[in-house]
DNA sequence: TATGAATGAGGATTCATTCAT
DNA sequence: TATGAATGAATCCTCATTCAT
């Protein structure tokens, strides 16, 4: 119904602040009234761009969810080596997670908690097909082990957001060097 | 057969309860009322045995959390090698995050939600001791990498949340034979 | 689900205040809030008894009308002849309308408005039958004019609708003397 | 054909916009962007004809009231006798209320609520002095019941209301036939 | 201990109205 | 005149918590 950017500048206030009231206090204790107040605008205001609070938090999943597979596969090419291409996402991933901590930790708190509806859930995880094909093409290759893509997964991509979290509550932050550390880790894990 | 005092099976009820309902609803949800009504007990009854919703939470994570490292540690002893008490201890985790999933998953949603007050995450935190301990230990011995305990926990634990999730989903299940896969991908994340 | 007499007084006190309210303002004109405290209520208690305002006004309805009908049938009964049981009847109605006007001014109000759901109109049109059967009764002795029952109804009974406005209004008060000259119009109007 | 200026035009569609949706749910149920959205023009327009909504309601009751009484004694002259100046006016006024439905039941709603403010009821009740006029000059003929003229209204004209309703629920429809058998009812109650 | 009716503060949402364009 | 985005007061309803029994 409102999907028209009539003043990009208002959503944008109030998906950010809708992230961080998220983020501190979870979806059902932050009421749409505290959002409004932290985005500088009235209460009635937001159900011009949402239809309601479900329709509110499922937008920005989405939109969120789209972000962050763009700039985890911004660089990814079909010609890389799959050992190229893996790091490079990798990479990208755990940028985004330790980076944009924010929007990371939203994600993170939607998929681990019943507040998105399934359609929006479902919508959200076909980001993920293009690592899973590169993984495919690492096995055909005889590079990657050949074991369930959700086991490689598991291994070499889902820690990231345990360092994210611990980031978060800053209690052990990746640096640099470990950060290399934490890569081979990661492609140990995967590699034949 | 059930001679435990009538009390106690009460709160037991009540616990129960509270995990079911915040799994699928979350906590702030869940409303008391309906924890009472699946304990087939008075909404009063609650305050009986518990101070009000966020000590219910809390108090249950706590037991949640014990319970769990209870059964973690159960036959891990000091005399057995590092390899043989982390294979003990990962196996018992994996088990009870892939048997005991409604407990599992509870304390998935507390860890990746504010809903558990601080000092009760604390409280939770401490039971890790006995695994950090004897990741130090392979360390010394020259068995395990010399990396933060952090990243060892990340790359060989902390993936089993990822299976419980997808088997939660009933999307992918861990069977009797790609468990051994992953827990030789854990050990080969950790190993030297 | 709360169908119960809980506490009896209270729902009554609920019930009278809407009538009341609803009959000065309007049904959308009449907040929750202010049901309650005319009925000296918490506003959430209302929720106890009715399950929204929807439901409210529809049992209130369905009472009001039961009671309405009650009257007006209290003492018909099938041997009386068909010119005894109408007078009976008649009369019965136009005390009910201009006794019991807010009663009567309510269900006028849900009768001309949009504010009744269609299930509990079906339920409060059910209560004229004994009067059609008996204006048939008479159609077939040949004392009432054979037209369609909704004439006779038009003619003889809707009028009361009539005095019960202007008396509500104190604009034309029915006494003694002129209800007897009322009643003549209405039997003449359907009477062969 | 329409060559009313742009404005009329506007005013016209928002008035019968109104009529129709007040009639279908009411007139606290249909908010004034619905009223605007029907009637293709923006909310703020509604505000250049109209000073806010029970200014629009009161202008339009009284505007239809007025096309009612128009429509009612338009072919009524002083020189007719009383029965056929009766007969005219009781048949435009079945004509109007079977015909205009909208139109009145838009009336009949306003007459049976409290949505009216007073002094535009008053200003719609003048409109019924000709017929008044008209009841008394026979009575003094002594061919119309020397009763009051409530009761003769109630009794011939107010029926039509029934029959209106009947009607727009599709339950009864007057016909050719039966109308004239109504109209027969409604001068016999008033007559001699 | 146990109950559950009652409370009332709090939160999502709607909508009449305004005002800058 | 006309627009429609923005407002914020008002309203329905929920639910944690209490308390008389």
């Amino acid at each position: 119904m409102n999907t028209l950017p009539k003043s990009q500048q208002k959503r944008d206030a109030l998906v950010k602040a809708t992230i961080r009231l998220v983020n501190n206090n979870g979806f059902h204790a932050t009421p749409m009234s505290k959002i409004a107040k932290m985005a500088e605008v009235s209460p009635g205001t937001i159900y011009l761009y949402f239809k309601n609070k479900q329709d509110l938090v499922n937008q920005i999943y989405i939109e969120v969810k789209a972000a962050f597979s763009e700039f985890a596969f911004k660089d990814y090419k079909e010609d890389l080596t799959v050992k190229e291409g893996f790091k490079n996402i990798w990479k990208n991933i755990a940028e985004f997670k330790l980076k944009e901590i924010e929007e990371a930790m939203f994600l993170s708190q939607c998929d681990n908690t019943p507040i998105i509806d399934e359609p929006s859930r479902q919508e959200g995880l076909k980001h993920l097909q293009p690592l899973l094909d590169l993984m495919e093409r690492g096995q055909k290759e005889g590079i990657i082990k050949p074991v369930s893509p959700y086991m490689l997964y598991a291994f070499s991509i889902y820690p990231i957001a345990f360092f994210m979290k611990l980031q978060e509550r800053a209690i052990f932050k990746l640096t640099r060097e470990n950060i290399e550390e934490a890569y081979e880790m990661a492609w140990n894990s995967i590699k034949v």
